[in-house]
DNA sequence: CGTGCGGCCTGAATGC
DNA sequence: TGCATTCAGGCCGCAC
């Protein structure tokens, strides 16, 4: 489930390939899968001929600017993917868009679920898209501090809030659960109960863990693999993520699993606490 | 304002 | 073996 380090993956996989490229054609094979902004006949019709400019990425979106106005939007949901196949490659039935580039190439869109998207907008269409203009501020451009100040006077479980795409751009269920971990705090925690200071560690962790992300090219659970189909290692290093039942890797308790926002929440009992009690609580090395 | 749930969708894993 | 159930979860819409 691609979150924000595995998308950056992604568009570092994809830029060499597309940035400068001229798009050919497009091939819809599953409509439902141009949502927002132009629907696909009206996409088939306006991108051929176009140039690939840049490839962006904004939260879990996947942007890719063309000549003349346009921005591709990409959310890779679960189980999308962007993919740069060999030349003898043939699409599979979950492939449902291809492009075809002035070189030959091609791109797939390809999502098992279904429930990814591509949206085609002007730039001031992206900007007036609800999910687009609502996005909180991205984590990695932004001091801790401020981040912090984005859970003040908010209300319910400080793992909702990690979630929450408008509170702050990018953040998993894996990587929240992760940076959870690390600061010492239960994903159930009610965000009111959390001191300053509890704060400021939670959201330095959500840094540090999204930026180790990016640096094992993203963590590989399932299906994710970058757009020239390299597998991320981030899943070699979880200390909780999918490990209920397994020991806690810091004190060897058993990490339980709980249901906060209507996700699987997998946290160690033990290391990590409410949220009320002494400041001097144990704060986490990393890894 | 916040919470909780169903829906979307399919394949892998599990259960009987 | 085979069929049914559960689970995975980002985001939206809805009820409370």
């Amino acid at each position: 489930m691609p979150e924000l380090p595995e998308v950056e993956t992604i568009a570092r996989s994809l830029r060499p390939a597309l940035e400068g490229r001229g798009v050919v054609s497009l091939e819809v094979r599953h409509a439902g899968a141009v949502r927002g902004g132009l629907d696909a006949d009206m996409l088939l019709r306006s991108l051929p001929g176009r140039s690939l400019l840049a490839v962006r990425r904004r939260a879990k979106l996947m942007l890719l600017e063309c000549s003349g106005d346009l921005i591709l939007a990409f959310h890779l949901k679960m189980t999308g993917r962007l993919h740069l196949p060999a030349p003898e490659e043939a699409p599979d039935k979950h492939t449902h868009l291809i492009f075809h580039l002035d070189d030959g190439t091609r791109l797939f869109f390809m999502d098992v679920r279904k429930f990814g998207y591509c949206a085609a907008f002007t730039e001031a269409q992206l900007q007036a898209f609800p999910f687009y203009a609502s996005l909180g501020p991205e984590p990695l451009d932004t001091a801790p501090e401020a981040l912090a100040r984005r859970l003040d006077g908010r209300r319910g479980r400080i793992k909702a809030l990690l979630l929450d795409q408008t509170v702050l751009a990018g953040v998993g269920n894996i990587y929240a659960d992760e940076a959870l971990f690390r600061a010492g705090l239960r994903p159930d925690a009610p965000a009111q109960a959390l001191s300053a200071p509890q704060k400021l560690r939670l959201m330095t962790q959500v840094r540090e863990v999204l930026q180790e992300g990016i640096d094992c090219c993203g963590a590989s659970i399932r299906n994710y693999v970058n757009a020239r189909g390299d597998a991320g290692a981030f899943q070699n290093t979880f200390n909780v993520y999918g490990r209920a039942g397994q020991p806690c890797p810091r004190c060897a308790a058993p990490l339980v699993k709980v249901t906060v926002a209507g996700r699987t929440s997998t946290f160690c009992q033990e290391c990590q606490q409410g949220g009320g009690g002494g400041a001097g609580g144990g704060g986490m090395a990393p890894g």
